[in-house]
DNA sequence: ATGACGGTAGCATACCGA
């Protein structure tokens, strides 16, 4: 089984691309975020043609995600529970693979910088501390109940110096910042594991690059799209790579996907 | 230190992002 993350920056302005990719990486499940699309613009009929199954959490113009998938899937939910969110970060689904559930969820964590007109703003900041909380205790939930789990997404969080490309120009960054890791970290001690770091343990896994310049070509990135896998997964995994052919393409998103494989028998 | 660059809404330019 086959599972990717995969933060597209727009599903309608990357359907091309998307499709493409698909259909010669061949996912089982697609953890997507920033579709930023509601449910009456969502390609449900394209995924379709190319065999797959659709649930999205839509929203205008910004955030939004969905789980799609090759193989029978029932919705579990569309929000964190106990958060009162104005936006479009999360939805899970319970997919029933040769017979086996396993449970995904997708994840669009909150930015945390201020807005360049207004540096000193700590909203934002403080939204996404809120977000990581509310996480944190509906993950600390899901891991009880013993199912194979997989919470993927654009987590908005550099973990270590090895995962940006200038640590130091990123210190006081809203996704770099010490109070954002041990959340980060605390989830993790719950009992759900990096999968890109128990296959790579030192390699550079950058799975974002800024539009801006050259940063692509330069290799100017950093890793924060994860999948966070419960022990039963962990269990199970045979691999796990960034597959950077997408960000190549012409018209691409800023991120790029991260594969996991499972056997599940 | 700043802004690049791209997407959306909607029609000029503001907002958002990492």
């Amino acid at each position: 089984m086959k599972v990717a993350t995969f933060n597209v920056n727009s599903i309608n302005a990357r359907l091309e691309n998307f499709l493409a990719w698909l259909k010669s990486a061949s996912p089982d499940v697609v953890l997507l975020q920033e579709i930023k699309s509601e449910f009456n613009s969502f390609p449900f009929f394209d995924l379709q043609a190319v065999g797959y199954d659709a649930h999205i959490v839509g929203q205008k113009s910004y955030n939004g995600v969905a789980i799609i998938s090759k193989h029978k899937m029932k919705l579990i939910r569309e929000s964190l529970p106990d958060f009162e969110d104005e936006n479009a970060r999360y939805i899970e689904a319970m997919i029933n693979f040769n017979g086996k559930d396993i449970r995904v969820a997708s994840i669009y964590l909150p930015n945390g910088n201020p807005p360049y007109s207004n540096p000193d703003d700590t909203s934002k900041f403080t939204y996404k501390l809120r977000w990581m909380e509310a996480f944190y205790k509906h993950a600390s939930q899901l891991i009880t109940d013993n199912i194979p789990t997989i919470l993927g997404g654009d987590y908005n969080v550099i973990m270590t110096d090895k995962d940006i490309y200038d640590p130091d120009a990123f210190r006081n960054n809203a996704l770099f910042k010490e109070e954002v890791k041990q959340r980060m970290k605390a989830v993790e001690y719950l009992g759900f594991y990096d999968a890109y770091r128990i296959k790579h343990p030192h390699d550079i896994g950058y799975t974002f690059w800024d539009y801006s310049g050259n940063a692509f070509a330069a290799d100017l990135g950093m890793r924060i799209d994860y999948l966070l896998i419960s022990p039963q997964v962990v269990d199970m995994l045979d691999k796990c790579e960034v597959d950077k052919s997408p960000r190549g393409n012409p018209k691409p998103s800023d991120h790029t996907p991260l594969v996991i494989e499972v056997s599940v028998d």
